[in-house]
DNA sequence: GTCTATAAATCGATAGAC
DNA sequence: GTCTATCGATTTATAGAC
């Protein structure tokens, strides 16, 4: 209320920021896209107006072309860091593991940060994951680059583990990876957090694809 | 050019069946339902238009109203069949086996069933699976009782295959069977007919989900 | 930066001719 | 049964006051 208000506002805080105090500008800016991810995400796309995105943070209509071009601009940034998000999670999560962590471990903590940016981190995840293929042909080929580096992770992830031995040499990976990833992001519409927490949806999901759900043999051959 | 053009069309096709020729009104009323899977497919809900839904048929928006009270009534169709699809390809693939088949074989047919209707059957299953979460409250809510119903049909596709001991005792059923089914509903979007056929992707998944990715131990413990 | 006011397009739905 | 014509509501987006 005092020295921030118009004066010396400078730099944005999202890449390679430079100045420590977020401009009313940029919060305003943040505020449109969050509003706007809440409604993609329990809406849908084009089920959504900039009405009722304005409407979400008591402004105008009119208000968000100050920021954003047009409502296709607006919904390309959400779907962007949409997916950002979960690959940094994701990233920062496997990354931070030991170096020497089995595959089985990588995948699990990559199920985990998947599935929690999905759930906890919220609107912006979901609405790139339920819109994605339901939104205009320019949308999804913005969105396309970051979607391929992600599917990119994960297959390395699992050709690491096929590589080292652990997993089973015939194998389809690519099947395996849409499946886990498909499976999981399946849970926005399923998912109950008080049934179980996320840490051990991820951990039965990885037992679940690694070990299989067939019970063992139930007596050993008597050799 | 001759026949068959407007005069004796009588009777539907569908349910309870009396006539055996279809009534024109009948045959528009599908191409309707057929465009409006189509655009709910490739467009979503609210993106498509009564008009576009016409255009596609070469009819003006309002015939539609000859056939339906309105856009909701549509889309509630659309949806109808399009899980009752699924529902019954999986349910007749099942119960056509032999009846001492394993879970195993149950879940392969069930998948292979399933994973048909989605791909070849085409825009109703498609527009029923990705529209369902973003379409008004009321017509999720009319679309829940297929739904259910299919999901408890393979619930027990499952637990029979416990009880017969078939599937691991400690493994969470419910989680397995949203795991594959979210799954393979995903292969909409990455699913390439001459990459892979249907037949051998349902049993690739099934080898997945039952036997586990992990390689089993290189040698036996020296006993 | 945020507002009011409004232009221009499009939507769902209805009325009524044919 | 299908059409033309149109109403009324809603949408995106712009113009301009403050």
């Amino acid at each position: 209320m005092t020295v921030q208000t118009s004066g010396n506002t400078s730099a944005a805080e999202s890449v390679s920021g430079a100045a420590k105090k977020t401009r009313k500008s940029e919060k305003t800016r943040r505020k449109i896209l969050d509003a706007a991810a809440y409604c993609l995400n329990h809406q849908g796309y084009a089920l959504i107006s900039m009405q009722t995105i304005a409407e979400h943070i008591n402004i105008r209509a009119a208000s968000i072309y100050y920021y954003f071009d047009n409502k296709d601009d607006l919904v390309d940034e959400v779907l962007r860091i949409g997916m950002e998000v979960v690959f940094d999670k994701v990233r920062d999560a496997v990354e931070s593991l030991d170096a020497d962590a089995t595959c089985r471990e990588r995948v699990e903590a990559a199920t985990l940060a998947h599935l929690t940016a999905l759930l906890d981190y919220g609107d912006y995840t979901s609405a790139n994951i339920r819109n994605f293929s339901l939104v205009p042909m320019e949308l999804r080929r913005n969105n396309l680059a970051v979607r391929r580096a992600y599917a990119n992770f994960w297959r390395e992830l699992f050709e690491h583990g096929r590589q080292s031995g652990e997993i089973n040499a015939d194998v389809d990976l690519t099947l395996t990876r849409l499946l886990l990833i498909g499976g999981i992001n399946w849970s926005t519409d399923w998912y109950n957090p008080r049934k179980l927490p996320v840490e051990q949806i991820s951990k039965e999901v990885c037992r679940i694809f690694f070990d299989g759900v067939a019970a063992p043999p139930t007596s050993q051959d008597p050799v």
